[in-house]
DNA sequence: GTTATTACTATATCAGCCGTAGTACTTTGC
DNA sequence: GCAAAGTACTACGGCTGATATAGTAATAAC
């Protein structure tokens, strides 16, 4: 299991990944969080949902309402070049951390 | 630069890893995590020594007092079995984690 | 016409990192 | 023989982000 600690400061990256090619919304994006991890890590709605506010007060994503109606209206969300951007630092924070923390493992 | 919210969860392994062999104490613990990472992350001492309580309150670490006087007198630390075996978990928790942040990770 | 599914929103709690500040003792330099 | 630097912590409070819990609202399926 992940715990919330460590998977702390990833949900940001995950979002954006998935926001990369097409903008999308909550429900699609938190089952393809799931499918793609095996369901080995599955994102809790609140985290997501609060998730999404944080990134767009930061001009990361924008959001936009779609016109469907298979339920509830839904918020879309596409990524701005500033989420771009971001995307990219934390991608390189991302390996500086693996190089890091690769030194204190060992498998005994 | 690793943000704080990335590095959480993390210090209990480095902390743990660095007792695997003998004990040592706050300041020692404090340069080998510079040193390794190569001043690419520097403990804060407030961080390090929180961990110091929350692994011991966990029975982690068990703490004794050195005879050394070289400037206050040193606590240090050794980890317990049941240290040993929560820092196994964590490795694997780590394993995991880099697998599952992996698919979220594109090299733009 | 109740249940399931989709799609959120509100509120409050908690853990852990960090900033700031202070204490205390020893060693080194002049 | 005194100041500054280094060693080794402790106390306290703030902030951020994950999470629990609960509720709202619309459509589809049976």
């Amino acid at each position: 299991m992940i715990s919330s600690d460590v998977i702390r400061g990833y949900t940001d990256i995950m979002i954006l990944y998935l926001l990369l090619d097409q903008p999308s919304y909550g429900y699609e994006i938190s089952k393809q969080i799931r499918t793609l991890t095996d369901e080995r890590y599955v994102m809790k709605e609140t985290t997501l949902y609060s998730a999404f506010s944080r990134l767009e007060e930061n001009d990361y994503i924008q959001s936009f309402f779609g016109t469907e109606t298979n339920g509830k209206r839904r918020t879309y969300y596409r990524i701005t070049p500033a989420g771009l951007a971001y995307y990219k630092t934390k991608i390189e924070e991302w390996d500086l951390t693996q190089d890091v923390i690769s030194k204190f493992i060992r498998h005994i």
